[in-house]
RNA sequence: GGGCCGUUAGCUCAGUCGGCAGAGCAUCUGCCUUUUAAGCAGAGGGUCGCUGGUUCGAGUCCAGCACGGCUCACCA
């Protein structure tokens, strides 16, 4: 057979050729004595002329990631994802059937070698191969060794390509599974028990979002992916799970942009018999440690800046409202953020759309995201919403139109969302109707009303406290990534047409 | 959904005024037994995202479409 001239049709001649010398293309396993990463905390600290002493013999595999051809030898570098290690096949020291096998290998292709630890001219730490094994072809080549891999497309679509060649990659998402073990640790410690709650809701509750339809066949009924837990872990705290979280997968039917994914990973935490302020202090220490377990600082890189994780500041709603209102246009005064009236004339100074039928707690939630959020870049606890847009939370015992909320903003985005939680069930009530007459107005993301945990709060729910927080956000803000995309494995893209082959 | 930008070799990218489709890496052939962005000599490789249009002639100009990025709106 003459050599091909087209990349694809090279390699499959290549696996050709291995079967004809006589390999298993496909081996069905390799038994090495270490891992690229034990081979290099072993020897990396020895010297060459005590390397040579001792003659330590290995057997390692892994990716090849680069191929130095010089005749009768050649170096080969190869990749655990992780760690990566030199070897060098010579032929008289490995024989003519393993250099012939060597030959054939390709970028890309995973081997195995086997032969003893010594370092090259230049220092480094190689394996002198005795003996090679081909364990699975490359048949699609990798990207090149300089620029890698940058389509942002083919990165996201192809993430097993990028983990290969993109060694930073890997390390964003290390940190976010360190992030998340982190916080389980956190919890555990101090007496939270981890539960899982229903995905599938016959009522999307516990957020204002709009949610994903689904059908189930047996029971032929409708029924939808949860928008958030929160319902869920309310009626543990009803049930007697005094400090309850979970942390997994929601659903929301919105756009895709650089801060939000359809699906996205939320922690959520309760805490019977203490309320928002309690959680104020204990997200701030939770996230303060996690920063300086996973970054090892409290003072963290973000787009620019260094995020200060010693020193958080708390404003109200209001007060950040004013704090940040443009220099250039009047702003409004703490009392002017009561009036119907004046919330609509600010909001169209600063050009905020708003509808006819939003009342003052829409407008004043309206103004500060409108006017704030872009400057809160350092860690800032923002503290007492609006009751309007908060049907699950209780109220401020001197104001019934705010309740004890805070959110909880990093780097210009909400990482997390807090509360007292609202146990009055009659009130409870009341709140789901009012939603339900947004609702009617139009308002698609508005409450459902749900009746059965009106029932659960009807059997009496402690003082309670209970938090949201972003896992992806909180990761993005810990790893320097300016992309929701960056911090998930597989982001939702539109299908792409594939042919079959 | 709106605005802006992008799509050229396996990868990263050039391509001027509309006039023969280019480079580096990768690949192939030859040489090379301690190289490491190995080296030297040579060669092959293209549905210029897709469909139309204008033109003697389109990667280049025009229209539509697809996919993606940024951004605005919505949201966490």
């Amino acid at each position: 057979m003459e050599n091909p001239t087209n990349l694809l049709e090279q390699r499959r001649f290549k696996l050709a050729e291995l079967k004809r010398l006589g390999h298993d293309p496909y081996p069905h396993r390799f038994d090495y004595t270490h891992t690229l990463g034990e081979v290099r905390r072993r020897f990396d600290g020895i010297d060459a002329s005590e390397l040579e002493e001792r003659r330590e013999t290995v057997k390692v595999c892994g990716r090849i990631m680069s191929l130095r051809l010089q005749g009768k030898a050649g170096f080969i570098d190869l990749s655990d994802g992780e760690h990566r290690l030199q070897v060098y096949v010579r032929r008289d020291f490995v024989g003519q059937e393993n250099f012939a096998l060597f030959k054939l290998f390709d970028i890309g292709d995973i081997v195995g070698a086997a032969g003893t630890i010594f370092r090259t001219r230049t220092g480094e730490l190689t394996v002198s191969a005795t003996a090679v094994s081909h364990l699975a072809k490359n048949l699609l080549p990798l990207p090149e060794k300089w620029h890698g891999l940058t389509d942002v497309e083919t990165r996201f679509r192809q993430r097993y390509v990028d983990l290969i060649v993109n060694p930073e990659v890997r390390s964003v998402f290390v940190k976010r599974s360190r992030i998340i073990r982190e916080i389980r640790d956190f919890l555990d410690a101090r007496g939270y028990l981890e539960v899982e709650t229903p995905v599938l809701q016959t009522i999307a509750g516990g957020a204002l979002a709009r949610p994903f339809r689904t059908h189930h066949n047996a029971l032929d009924i409708p029924l939808y992916m949860r928008i958030a837990l929160e319902l869920y872990l309310k009626r543990l705290i009803v049930g007697g799970i005094p400090r309850v979280y979970e942390m997994s997968r929601i659903f929301r039917n919105e756009g895709v942009s650089t801060q939000h994914n359809p699906e996205f990973t939320m922690l959520e935490f309760y805490q019977a018999y203490s309320d928002y302020s309690d959680l104020m202090d204990l997200s701030q220490e939770m996230i303060t440690l996690i920063a300086e377990k996973v970054t090892g600082s409290r003072q963290v890189p973000y787009g620019g800046h260094i995020l200060d994780f010693d020193k958080w500041q708390r404003l109200s709603m209001k007060e950040a409202i004013c704090r940040f209102w443009p220099e250039s246009i009047p702003g409004p005064a703490m009392e002017d953020l009561q009036s119907l009236d004046r919330l609509r004339s600010f909001a169209g100074s600063i050009n905020a759309h708003f509808e006819p039928t939003d009342g003052p707690g829409k407008l004043m939630a309206l103004l500060f995201e409108t006017v704030a959020e872009d400057h809160l870049i350092q860690p800032t606890i923002i503290y007492d919403y609006p009751a309007e847009v908060s049907p699950l939370s209780k109220t401020k015992p001197d104001d019934p139109t705010m309740v004890e909320r805070f959110e909880l903003y990093i780097g210009g985005m909400e990482v997390a969302n807090a509360y007292s939680e609202l146990n009055d069930p009659a009130e409870q009530k009341a709140r789901f109707e009012e939603q339900l007459q947004a609702r009617g107005r139009g308002d698609e993301e508005a409450h459902d009303m749900d009746l059965d945990y009106i029932r659960a709060l009807s059997y009496g729910m402690p003082p309670t406290a209970g938090e949201g927080i972003g896992i992806d956000r909180l990761t993005m803000v810990l790893t320097d990534s300016q992309s929701i995309r960056d911090v998930i494995l597989f982001p939702l893209l539109r299908p792409e047409q594939l042919s079959g082959e």
